[in-house]
DNA sequence: CCTTGCGTTTCATTGTATGAAACGTTACGT
DNA sequence: ACGTAACGTTTCATACAATGAAACGCAAGG
């Protein structure tokens, strides 16, 4: 029972009061004087913190009213922890245990404009060679991946015919076929890929989401003949019984993909 | 060319620079002395400061590893800005504009699980602000706001069933009015409501977006004799006329709601 | 023209943030 | 089992930097 002084910074302390205050404050922001008064610090405390804010991005102040508002900074925090650089750090063991329980090659992604953008990717022990490069772009709408984001973000059909513009001849993708997947995955959780980039080889894919944003997707890669019917619908619960419980704080796998299985 | 000194307070700065370091440091979080070194601060003052954010949730420590990772205040910074009271303050203005340009009554809700929750009022003769429908709650499915936020978000039709149960006899729906007004609603960005609540009164609703979240919706409501399929269309066409120019920085209408204006 | 309210600056004083080092654990490699 | 390294945590004297009251300059409004 005894006493545990927590050790503070009183700056940093009336600081974080501030940027609540200014989250509080809204899209409009608030004069000096009311952020100093609702987070309780003086009113040159106020501004020389406010300043350290602008400083860092984490504020910004209206030109014409003086007002202090939010700043980009903050509002990229929560995005930052879920950014490229450590979803593929977060995600790898999820990858590796979903790669080894399928025995298959299995890729990380997120979209990037018309483009999946390979993040990770992890090959099984026995590994035959398929196409493959992290860093490499693929097209959305020819990708399981892609297709497992478009539903995800609820993409309506009007809009899928943007996708199917710029495509390489040799990823040529039918408006019906683009569809009919994306419809698949909304239905289901996962989208399918069968020989639609390279000859004989075929994807599985699904999103990842963050609350009900998606944000990232990873897709296992197998030979195009041992993509069956059946198959599919064993990886998509081997995806949800092996990436669930190694899927960091935050993130899930689309609700549809988990009640499929 | 003279220098002008910016006030910063040296712990409020390199608390926000641990601040983004923790950020970046992703799921994982990292220990103690990585965080010091990249945000370039000594150990004790790093721990001192992420003491202090654990106080306030902006971080969080692993119990086992004793890493710090992100907290939960960090998170919800972006949220708070467009959270449901700035929202209803934010977009006050905007709900004036369009009532007095329409000479109807306006709402500003919000999706609330099965219902949507009225955060703002405008009457069109008064400006007062009259809070007696503020935060009553109706059904997603019999209103124009809530099929709106739907289509918004883009909730395939199979979901749709779900958002037609438990509801009052008086505003029962039948399911293929549901999916064909919200079927509308994706096309036309707008969604409609004719005497479903309230015999004799209409209402048409649309989503107001951030990014391609849908996070609120506003509706018109009028008498349902009024309410003629031209009408319905002009009532769209002052929504992104009046409200758009109101909007602050980070929302927006539906897409497909200003393709039709 | 005066007043009011705003963001900004000044300045002396004190309090408090600081860093080096020591501490107590835990986990690991030998 | 031992020694060792790495970690989070605590201590402490010192100096520096954060502080608040008041003054400043500026713009808007009566």
């Amino acid at each position: 029972m005894s006493e545990r002084p927590v050790p503070r910074v009183e700056a940093v302390d009336r600081a974080l009061q501030l940027l609540v205050a200014l989250a509080d404050a809204g899209p409009d922001g608030l004069p000096l004087a009311e952020l100093a008064g609702r987070a309780g610090v003086n009113k040159s405390t106020a501004y020389r913190a406010l300043s350290t804010f602008r400083l860092r991005g984490f504020a910004t102040q209206d030109t014409a009213s003086g007002h202090y508002r939010l700043g980009p900074a903050a509002f990229e925090l929560g995005d930052r922890t879920f950014g490229p650089q450590n979803l593929a750090q977060a995600l790898h063991p999820a990858l590796v245990a979903l790669s080894q329980a399928t025995a298959e090659l299995v890729h990380l992604g997120i979209m990037a404009g018309q483009y999946v953008l390979y993040l990770d990717k992890v090959e099984p022990e026995r590994a035959i060679r398929v196409w493959s490069a992290v860093g490499q772009q693929v097209p959305v709408a020819s990708t399981a991946m892609g297709r497992a984001l478009l539903a995800a973000r609820e993409v309506p059909d009007q809009q899928l015919g943007s996708y199917l513009r710029h495509l390489p001849a040799a990823t040529a993708v039918a408006a019906d076929r683009l569809r009919e997947t994306v419809a698949h995955a909304r239905r289901h959780g996962y989208a399918v890929e069968i020989g639609e980039n390279e000859p004989d080889v075929a994807c599985i894919g699904t999103a990842i989401m963050r609350g009900n944003t998606a944000i990232a997707a990873l897709s296992i890669t197998a030979l195009a003949e041992r993509m069956t019917e059946a198959r599919q619908a064993e990886l998509s619960r081997l995806i949800v019984r092996e990436v669930t419980p190694l899927l960091p704080d935050g993130l899930a796998l689309p609700a549809t993909l988990i009640d499929g299985a």
